[in-house]
DNA sequence: GCCAAACTATTAACATGTTAAGTAATATTG
DNA sequence: CAATATTACTTAACATGTTAATAGTTTGGC
């Protein structure tokens, strides 16, 4: 803790902050990962949804949101960004026409294919430096905290 | 690894992607810090940048970029709405015009120390939940992380 | 079957992320 | 000391983050 103030107000050190410490480790991951991303003309976020995509097959717009991570109204802008590049297909769900359902196009997995290399070789960069059953273990835990802040009632 | 494409494409499953597995943690944080910081009407990062200032004092903004993992541009904008706003003031380095030091006013040391048992209650909540000690191991080897990727030509 | 409530996706508005270009001040070199 | 390069910050342009509001569908009671 730390009470500089001078109304004695209990405040940890921001190099305790919790957001910031997974925000800076990730930084210096994602600084591997950008140079290829340039390269290839895709936004980190678009990669994130090709991505999950190329895995999943044809999911609903929901469903890719939550396996993104990302909002939903983002998701829309970037659907229409790869829609219009060709790089995905959206088309009406036939039972519910309020869902609509994604898939990425083969222009879309050609240029998964391509850039695949490019990221296991970093990949492989990043275990040499920092040590593979690191990286394990470092998953496990970042899964866990997610699990343990689940919110109950969700 | 997973091989579906028929290219015999060499790619990690999704659910192994290191910057996935960071970005679901620390939304999963984030998301217990949110609600405080929409009462308090500030954002995520205009928290970091007073959080910094109230730790360092007056900084330039190039330090305080750093210090808050942001951009300058973004940090540019942050500061002209924070400055608008009262809560952080700015001035021109006596030694060197090109640098503007920054520094938080009492309005904004105010809101700071309004905020901060909020925010040390979801710490407590959160340290809970899965473990003080595991926490305090997670920020070091988030910390070694970071440095083993830092880049040595930098 | 009808209407209100719930659900899904999108749009809107403002703030930030990211890269490139611009501006002003300082440092370097010849 | 003058021309040039470098540095620090800002502005610009486009993409995304975030919250609120909107529009179209479906569901559930009646």
């Amino acid at each position: 803790m730390n009470d500089r103030n001078g109304a004695g107000v209990p405040m940890r050190d921001f190099s305790r902050s919790l957001p910031m410490a997974l925000l800076r480790a990730r930084e210096a991951v994602m600084d591997r990962f950008r140079p290829s991303l340039r390269d290839f003309g895709v936004t980190e976020q678009q990669w994130r949804v090709l991505r999950a995509l190329y895995d999943r097959g044809e999911v609903e717009t929901g469903t890719l949101a939550r396996l993104c991570c990302l909002l939903t109204p983002s998701l829309s802008r970037i659907l229409k960004h790869l829609e219009a590049t060709g790089l995905v297909a959206r088309r009406p769900a036939p039972s519910d026409q309020r869902r609509t359902l994604v898939a990425v196009t083969p222009a879309g997995r050609a240029l998964l294919e391509r850039r695949a290399p490019f990221s296991e070789a970093q990949y492989r960069a990043i275990e040499e430096a920092f040590g593979k059953e690191r990286i394990a273990a470092l998953y496990e835990t970042l899964e866990d905290l997610h699990n343990a802040l689940q919110n109950p009632k969700s």
